[in-house]
DNA sequence: ATGAGCTAGCTTTTT
DNA sequence: GCTAGCTCAT
């Protein structure tokens, strides 16, 4: 065919071939792990472009995390080297409901500078109505109340839609709490995560006008971790998708993991019955991992009842066998795996080729201390984001405060940080005058001054804030964003608080605003900076240096290494009980596919162990194997038990350069040793 | 308006 | 065992 001279095409295997060529229509691709559907999707794109198909802007690609779609698009540039190409819908769901809801934000009520909060807004909005309305958070906890909101969202349930279930007679408690909440985040014109999606979806199907404006742009669309999508999110790709129906999506039933999030696997199953004429494409060749690596995951996988079904192969090498420890309790297993690595592995393979994956992320904390212990460099990958930190989040607070009046929720935040004699008794006023006058915060505390019903000594800081306020939205006009929080920094007394009291802690807090003005550098405005921080978490940063990396298994999806560590397999941590509790049969067949995602994270070398006694919530307790490992394939493992102590003679090595990313347990702990 | 003291909960957390 | 978050007292 006349495409066999396209460059491109060359180096992709018959299916991968077959799946890029196949650009009209509905398409399913199936993609185990390691087969290369990010290649196969950046290829597809470079492909369409290339034929002239659709222009790059044409093009709608969405992913779950800015990683992901960050990597698309410069994957998509590299091929397409000479072209110029915007690709200005490759993005997060979220990111692109945000750009398509600013533009048509009055079809919902809102002002297109609308604020995007957090969980931790949203907790704090829901303690807020649960005092107003006199509703004990003992008895209904604010974040179970969250997770049925999110959940109804996640269906795409407005509060008029939603049908309380009669048998739970919390639930239309909690319901009168959703009305509330969505008209508070109408007030302070702000959205959380699941109305960014919702409004979108209500906006496409009340108004028929702005759908066709984007589904006659998107003649191709691409969804990556497609088995991740919940209903309204797979509602949202069917609308858009209506007149070209060029809907392509990739996933992996396998690698399912984020049903908790509301992620439906139905989605995937049913593909092909929600579009006619669906094409399936499987790509079963891995490119990844040994062949026992692959045996023990495909194994072990088998054991799932709920599965589309698949079989990986691989034309690479047998590799070593899968080695199974057995440790005599949780500290011999990281002294253990740290000698590994030290002995064995070192020099074969750069530490950033070694990961070691948990199910939660307490059990990083034995091996922190082992590594601080003997000096290995260690990084940790997801903990607390950078963005989530009480300093970059008052500081952004301000900056939210600045660009939008409404934001009472950055109002409460920073009144009184750093300490303005504003109390609880005044901010309690403020609240009660705000909401019986139907107007923000901060205008409610205009009106209370005007009145003369504040303190004296309040009045002075509340004045003092005020005219801040004021004078910074007047600066902004004038200034950049950046310089603009280096004078509120300075201005509101802020950074004064921090340098007044000299402790590790502050410094380090300092020194995280020093990272937020650089990351500021990036944006043009305090607009696009603001959305940024909303719809991510981590600072790209620190793949520098050679370190072991830690993380959950969770947080492993999509990333490889040569060598794995799998930590901690015993029953009732892996799979963990909870989810056994709380989902049954189900919730077993997810903790498996977890398994099977940390397994096929491994290039070379698996290592997966358990110990018998691992020390837990206080209590020393008796462990027992997980029966994923019963469920390993003998002939590709090598079960080895490990029973006798290791002597442990290392002293704390005190010059190791220790993670400034991580405020984690282990670390906090060293700090303190050392003082 | 800050701190001591008590209690509850303790899995994962793409945005 | 640890910590976050709340209450109550100073």
């Amino acid at each position: 065919m006349e495409n066999s001279n396209l460059n491109y095409l060359k180096n992709l295997n018959s299916n991968q071939k077959k799946a890029v060529l196949n650009l009209d229509g509905p398409c399913l691709i199936v993609a185990g792990a390691g087969s290369g559907k990010t290649k196969v999707l950046t290829t597809k794109v470079a492909h369409i472009v290339k034929k002239g198909k659709a222009l790059p802007n044409q093009i709608l690609c969405v992913t779950f995390t800015n990683k992901a779609a960050k990597e698309m698009k410069d994957r998509v540039s590299k091929i397409l080297s000479n072209q110029d190409t915007g690709l200005p819908w490759f993005g997060t769901f979220h990111s692109i409901c945000a750009k398509i809801l600013r533009k048509h934000a009055s079809a919902v009520n809102l002002s297109s500078n609308f604020t995007i909060i957090d969980q931790d807004d949203q907790v704090k909005l829901i303690k807020n109505i649960c005092k107003a309305e006199n509703i004990d958070i003992k008895e209904v906890a604010p974040k179970y109340v969250l997770s049925a909101i999110d959940k109804w969202k996640n269906n795409g349930l407005i509060p008029a839609k939603v049908i309380p279930n009669k048998k739970n007679f919390n639930e239309s408690g909690i319901l009168k709490i959703y009305k509330i909440y969505q008209q508070k985040l109408l007030d302070l014109n702000a959205c959380d995560f699941g109305d960014l999606i919702m409004h979108t979806v209500i906006i496409f199907e009340k108004n028929k006008d702005i759908l066709s404006i984007y589904s006659n742009n998107f003649k191709y669309m691409l969804v990556d971790e497609y088995q991740d999508t919940n209903f309204i999110q797979n509602k949202w790709l069917n609308l858009l998708t209506h007149k070209f129906k060029n809907i392509c999506c990739v996933g992996d039933d396998d690698q399912s993991i984020y049903s908790w999030r509301g992620a439906e696997i139905k989605n995937f199953l049913n593909f092909k019955h929600e579009y006619k004429n669906t094409k399936i494409i499987k790509l079963e060749e891995n490119y990844r991992s040994t062949q026992n690596i692959l045996s023990t995951a495909s194994k072990l996988i088998s054991y799932n009842e709920d599965r589309l079904g698949k079989r990986l192969w691989t034309s690479g090498e047998e590799g070593e066998l899968v080695k199974v420890n057995c440790y005599k309790n949780a500290k011999e297993e990281a002294i253990n795996i740290s000698d590994i690595v030290e002995q064995k592995l070192k020099d074969k393979f750069s530490l950033n080729n070694i990961a070691i994956l948990v199910r939660a992320i307490f059990q990083t904390r034995e091996f922190e201390e082992r590594f601080l212990k003997i000096g290995m460099g260690y990084r940790i990958i997801g903990g607390i984001k950078f963005y989530e930190r009480a300093e970059i989040k008052d500081c952004v607070a301000y900056l939210r405060l600045i660009f939008q009046k409404k934001d009472d929720l950055a109002f409460d935040r920073i009144i009184n940080t750093p300490k303005r004699s504003i109390g609880d008794t005044a901010i309690k006023q403020i609240n009660e005058f705000s909401t019986k006058h139907k107007i923000c915060l901060e205008d409610a505390s205009k009106k209370l001054i005007e009145l003369n019903l504040i303190k004296p000594k309040t009045k002075i800081g509340l004045l003092k804030i005020l005219n801040l306020l004021t004078k910074w939205r007047n600066d902004l006009l004038k200034k950049d964003h950046r310089k603009l929080m280096q004078i509120v920094l300075d201005e509101s007394g802020y950074s004064a608080m921090l340098k007044n009291k000299k402790d590790l802690e502050n410094e380090n807090r300092l020194e995280n605003i020093k990272e937020l003005l650089n990351a500021m550098r990036e944006f043009d405005n305090l607009e696009s900076f603001l959305e940024h921080v909303a719809l991510a978490t981590a600072i790209d940063r620190d793949w520098e240096g050679k370190k072991i990396n830690l993380m959950t298994m969770h947080a492993s999806k999509g990333l490889e290494f040569d060598v794995v560590f799998l930590p901690g397999w015993e029953e009732g941590l892996f799979p963990h009980q909870k989810s056994m509790d709380e989902k049954g049969k189900a919730g077993l067949e997810e903790e498996r596919r977890l398994a099977y995602v940390g397994i096929t994270r491994a290039k070379k070398l698996s290592y997966i162990s358990f110990a018998m006694n691992r020390f837990y919530q206080g209590d020393w307790i008796d462990c027992l194997a997980s029966r994923f490992i019963n469920e390993l394939p003998d002939k590709n493992i090598e079960q080895v038990n490990i029973l006798e102590d290791k002597i442990d003679d290392f002293e704390f090595n005190q010059d190791i350069n220790f993670e400034k990313e991580v405020r984690s347990p282990g670390w906090m702990r060293l700090l303190k040793k050392l003082k």
